[in-house]
DNA sequence: ATAGGCGCCTGCTGGC
DNA sequence: TGCCAGCAGGCGCCTA
């Protein structure tokens, strides 16, 4: 579900309700998540203070005033909110954790588990983790100069690029997608085809998609919500994604959708030429 | 190097 | 109405 839209509205719903706030005791569901939550570390974040809530890719750190940080990923399916310590507590909850006053709690929720929450004890280890990861730079972030020269070196399809974290942080097949469409690109054209021209509009289009997105506070298909439990807009400014034989808005063409690194894609047949119309075109 | 497939989970949809 | 295959916003691992 969630990508860099989504993740970002959670961590700016939450940066207010949990900045300053002081964590009490942790509760855990007996179902593992994908990354298992060790029983010691809901003692280690007692009486711990929220210094900072941040993102980085499709990750969220909750940095701590001891220097741990609690780092969560929403997988497909994840919840990260701030609730009355009172209201119901829904299925799928895996992770409850008090806040200090004011009857708050802070929950995750995961139906489908692909998710994790992480305690790491301090900012080294928390650096080291990040490092293995290896993740791209922020979309927002891209060097036009870097960008180029990371798209010249691979003989990957566009719409695999724009999914490997390790190039460029935060895009899912949503906004994977939407950016292609965007830039005008099909997400068959292979990276290394592209022109400077074409690889600097494929750029300003990720972020002009993803901010976007952002003032929609993301997209919810189904189980996607903020912080504060409000869902996202953006699912309603779809251009491509899950349009298939919809009209493109652009031109009228019906949407097509095909299977490209294994995922799902959506794209306009006329205004995303693919990569034969564009070698027998001569460009 | 890269594509493709599978597995991890649960729940919902659509076709028969 | 009921059943079941197929699919879903992610990602790591394996094989060819």
């Amino acid at each position: 579900m969630p990508e860099l839209p989504e993740v970002e509205t959670v961590v700016r719903d939450l940066r207010p309700l949990l900045t300053g706030r002081r964590l009490a005791s942790g509760k855990v569901s007996k179902h593992a998540l994908r990354r298992p939550w060790s029983k010691a570390w809901a003692a280690r974040l007692a009486g711990r203070r929220v210094e900072e809530v941040r993102r980085r890719g499709k990750w969220i750190v909750i940095a701590l005033d001891d220097g741990a940080a609690l780092v969560f990923h929403l997988g497909m399916t994840g919840q990260l909110t701030v609730v009355p310590a009172g209201e119901p507590v829904a299925g799928h909850t895996h992770l409850t954790i008090e806040l200090d006053g004011g009857g708050q709690q802070l929950r995750f929720r995961d139906v489908r588990r692909f998710g994790s929450a992480t305690l790491f004890p301090d900012a080294a280890a928390l650096g080291r983790f990040f490092e293995v990861l290896g993740l791209g730079p922020e979309p927002f972030d891209l060097d036009p100069a870097a960008w180029r020269a990371a798209l010249g070196r691979t003989g990957r399809c566009l719409k695999a690029v724009l999914l490997d974290q390790g190039i460029v942080a935060g895009v899912g097949n949503i906004y994977a997608d939407e950016s292609l469409f965007e830039a005008r690109l099909h997400p068959a054209r292979v990276a290394r085809s592209l022109s400077a021209a074409e690889a600097d509009r494929l750029r300003k289009a990720i972020a002009t998609v993803l901010a976007r997105a952002i003032k929609r506070r993301g997209s919810t298909i189904r189980d996607y919500v903020g912080g504060s439990g409000r869902r996202g807009g953006y699912q309603k400014e779809f251009r491509a994604y899950q349009r298939t034989g919809r009209p493109c808005p652009r031109c009228k063409t019906p949407i097509e959708a095909v299977r490209l690194a294994g995922r799902s894609t959506h794209f306009c047949p006329n205004c995303q030429r693919t990569p034969e119309s564009v070698l027998t075109s001569g460009y």
